[in-house]
DNA sequence: ATGCATGAGGG
DNA sequence: CCTCATGCATA
């Protein structure tokens, strides 16, 4: 192991993961095969205004054509509610371990069914919702299909594939200390948007590159926006009492954070 | 399962 | 610079 902690990371050419493959054709559809459209991973067009949805509402703003309603919960084409997506993920893990999957083949296996693979990470966050309410929307629809998939083909040839990405050499993982990140902590309540210039001291404070201050600052706006905000026990406790009286769901964690939008 | 990181897109 | 989707590497 060659790798030094923080050592100078170049900026080497990168194995840009557009020669995404297409194969992984299944030659064993029983059903009918689908054609799916390259969609590359990254195009993310989907720019909501500056309208804020409200997680948990559902704004359909033109829609006048055809409104079928007044059944089941999302059939396919209607935004799901931050219960819905709880329900569903729940539904999938449970069915995900049943089937004797991992969570990493699920990934993989949704890039062979359309072309977009994704990381045992993603599935991971999907599954924990730990992920923006947009981005489960966005995921739901692949997991779902896919989990059709995984239960009605009887014994598929699991095909194997390789993402061959990655040629440039990644910044090692900084390790903050324990108690550093308490101080980042601490700023984080006061100022979670700390200006240049406040990250620069904060990172001199800290000792640490102004970069990795930046970022981690970044990644703390991101927890806070996740669907399960952190510090919000989901009450694991009490999980296991298989009464036949449970209400029909759980508590919707309906938060709503998402504002704060005054310039500085 | 999660921490730190990259990158595209938008101002 | 920020947000947002996503993931390598790691605990």
């Amino acid at each position: 192991m060659a790798a030094a902690t923080s050592g100078p990371y170049l900026s080497l050419v990168y194995s840009q993961p557009s020669g995404f493959t297409v194969n992984g054709m299944l030659s064993s559809h029983t059903g009918q095969s689908l054609a799916h459209s390259g969609l590359l991973r990254g195009d993310s067009p989907e720019l909501d205004h500056h309208h804020h949805h409200h997680q948990s509402h559902n704004h359909h703003t033109h829609h006048h054509q055809h409104h079928e309603m007044g059944h089941e919960p999302q059939s396919d084409e209607d935004t799901p509610t931050s219960d819905d997506l709880e329900h569903f993920a729940k539904q999938f893990k449970q069915r995900r371990i049943k089937l004797g999957f991992t969570q990493a083949d699920v990934g993989l296996a949704l890039g062979t069914l359309y072309g977009n693979v994704f990381s045992q990470t993603t599935i991971c966050r999907f599954e924990a919702l730990q992920l923006s309410f947009k981005n489960m929307c966005k995921l739901k629809p692949l997991l779902n299909k896919w989990l059709e998939e995984a239960d009605s083909t009887t014994g598929s040839p699991t095909s194997i594939d390789k993402i061959a990405t990655q040629g440039r050499k990644r910044k090692k993982r900084t390790s903050i200390e324990v108690s550093v990140k308490g101080a980042l902590e601490s700023h984080f309540l006061k100022c979670p948007k700390p200006s240049a210039q406040e990250i620069n001291s904060l990172a001199d404070t800290l000792q640490l590159e102004k970069e990795v201050v930046r970022v981690w600052f970044c990644n703390r706006r991101q927890k806070e926006k996740r669907m399960t905000p952190p510090g919000l026990p989901r009450t694991p406790e009490d999980a296991y009492s298989q009464v036949g009286s449970i209400g029909p769901d759980t508590p919707s964690p309906s938060i709503d954070l998402q504002h704060s939008h005054t310039f500085s």
